[in-house]
DNA sequence: TTAAATGCAAAAAATTTGCAGACGT
DNA sequence: ACGTCTGCAAATTTTTTGCATTTAA
């Protein structure tokens, strides 16, 4: 039983071989989108279905096993859950990193001006990488 | 010629009624997902198609005359476009409120961390409004 | 007058559903 | 053994495209 057979059942998921390969794709690819993981799950499943897809990434994000991330001019792509994080997106090579950024001064304020309640925080910033510039 | 007629030839756009019309639910409403300016758009147009919708979200995205916002947990919503600002949500009655946040130092953060040259964020904070507390 | 926009119908793409057989626990 | 999961096929939903006609400028 290696790593993500306990923690998929953890999150009440069974440990099926395709689930299993979708935590390791994302595990190594870090973000993924639908489309990206068919095309590495077909190398593992030549018969792996788009549907088995589709409802494995919904139960992982009912189950908070996977989050979704929202990005400009992108589909949607997937990540293993971590601790609350925001995303830095390279406009020029596409490629996505994780940062850990402190916006408790910025929740701060805008819970102070609004008079919400904020529970969370999606950041995505976008720009330039290193090798891109 | 209204408000709009101009700007919408500013950005290089007809002003054609319809668009005009996409531009004053906008500016009422604030942030419209498609089937939302597709209902209303009903009542002005009632044979306007879904086609002319899409395409003319996409040329007011091209033409930066609207900004798409995307959510978590939701469909996208398009907005005018306006000074540089983020959203906040309430995931109880899923209103959507424009605000004005400084990024200035996490935008520097993240710039020091990672090397980029960061050209834009997006925030959506989550959390609940005054009146669903 | 002319290039661009509209609305329709059809096509394509993305996502969901139902179900029979297979599988995890 | 039981309830869940998979893969398939079909259905549905969302978005795009082509084209004839109309319209903004």
């Amino acid at each position: 039983m290696n790593n993500y057979t306990q923690i998929l059942r953890e999150h009440k998921l069974k440990a099926t071989p395709q689930r299993l390969e979708i935590a390791q794709a994302l595990h190594i690819h870090g973000h993924m989108s639908i489309e990206n993981l068919y095309d590495v799950m077909l190398e593992k499943f030549s018969s792996i279905s788009l549907a088995t897809i589709y409802k494995n990434i919904h139960l992982m994000l009912e189950s908070t096993f996977i989050q979704e991330v929202k990005l400009p001019n992108h589909k949607s792509v997937y990540e293993l859950s971590k601790n609350s994080h925001s995303h830095i997106l390279c406009v020029k090579c596409n490629q996505i990193f994780d940062i850990d950024l402190n916006l408790n001064s910025v929740i701060a304020d805008a819970s102070k001006n609004t008079d919400f309640v904020i529970e969370k925080s999606d950041l995505v910033l976008s720009g330039r990488c290193k090798n891109c510039l």
